[in-house]
DNA sequence: AGCCTTGTTGAGCAATGCTCAACAGCGTGA
DNA sequence: TCACGCTGTTGAGCATTGCTCAACAAGGCT
């Protein structure tokens, strides 16, 4: 098999594998038996453990920014509430997913944060680039993405039956948060 | 050694160690080493490793809703102020034990994550209580909190010579923030 | 004295992260 | 055709580490 889908397959493995048990409980004997690998070879792609777990956290990064990616053509508020349903829908449909992989940091890991941090910046310069902030409000989106995120999790936490406000609502609540938050930096 | 003082020193062991490194990284050995008693020992107080990190995430939580408490007398604004002053401070104070212990889930790991919850679920009460706000609002005041953790991470990050906000014009931003993403949801 | 509780130990097992020397298959150039 | 090297691959083996378990020491109670 060639490097390249050997790197891919072995992601692909880590990510569903991670959904269910963290890292410390994640034998890389168990990815490797599921690959049809040897040990030894899964350390020839991944030095180590870690660098193995980051990979994998960075796929799934990836995996939801591609997902979260509004139409260029669209007006500049079409474009904000777009990502923001994507956003919901995405964490929505793999709550534990997004859970597991894509959410917070923990563990004091230097390079995980990193990659944690690249996820959200890239978000936040979607958000500015299309409605042209400026630059010193930047941070603010960022926090408003922290924002829409919770809100997101508190939301798809709760059964669809249960649900007390549609996701229409929320997006519109997401954008109109955006929009006071802006004009509460202004002022 | 009483069992209370036993486990208070290796929660304060764990907690200063997994400061350093993520708790794959921490060996047990080196809390039992560090703490001056056998591996047996540690294993007695905390039947599993998994256990040890939750009681050291549950400490650290604990501590944060300690220095975080506003006085009650104040008037509710006040009160607000207050919690969002001391919690910016704890974070700049020391953020990479905020950062690895208090922030985010990660992990996959379902005791953990109602860990964090509770943490939450507390913060957002004392406002809740103190302002008055309307239960259905409750949501909003728990996803600030994200607005407000993120925007005290990223002031946090750079060093102070260079911050072009002070901690008191941060402080305001957020309890104004409140009071706009409270209005948004009244619309 | 005998006994029970409680904090404590240390040997030992099995799993696991990681290293390393070597091998198979294949294309390339002499 | 043979030798060479590159690349994907293996499997043995080492050291660490999470965890179990039987047993011990000391103090209080009957």
């Amino acid at each position: 098999m060639s490097r390249d889908d050997r790197r891919r397959q072995l992601l692909g493995i880590g990510l569903s594998k991670l959904v269910e048990k963290p890292i410390q409980d994640l034998s890389l004997d168990e990815v490797a038996a599921e690959a049809g690998i040897s040990r030894g070879l899964l350390f020839h792609y991944f030095p180590t453990k870690r660098d193995f777990h980051r990979a994998c956290i960075e796929a799934a990064g990836r995996r939801i920014l591609r997902n979260t990616r509004a139409d260029d053509a669209l007006a500049p508020d079409a474009q904000v509430a777009e990502m923001v349903r994507l956003f919901v829908e995405q964490i929505d449909r793999r709550r534990d997913f997004y859970l597991s992989l894509v959410h917070g940091t923990g563990s004091a890991d230097v390079s995980l944060v990193e990659v944690y941090d690249a996820i959200w910046a890239e978000a936040t310069d979607r958000v500015v680039a299309a409605l042209g902030v400026a630059p010193e409000q930047a941070r603010v989106v960022h926090a408003w993405w922290a924002y829409v995120e919770d809100h997101a999790l508190t939301w798809s936490a709760e059964p669809p039956a249960r649900r007390t406000t549609s996701e229409a609502a929320l997006v519109a609540h997401c954008t109109d948060a955006l929009a006071a938050l802006l004009a509460v930096g202004r002022r």
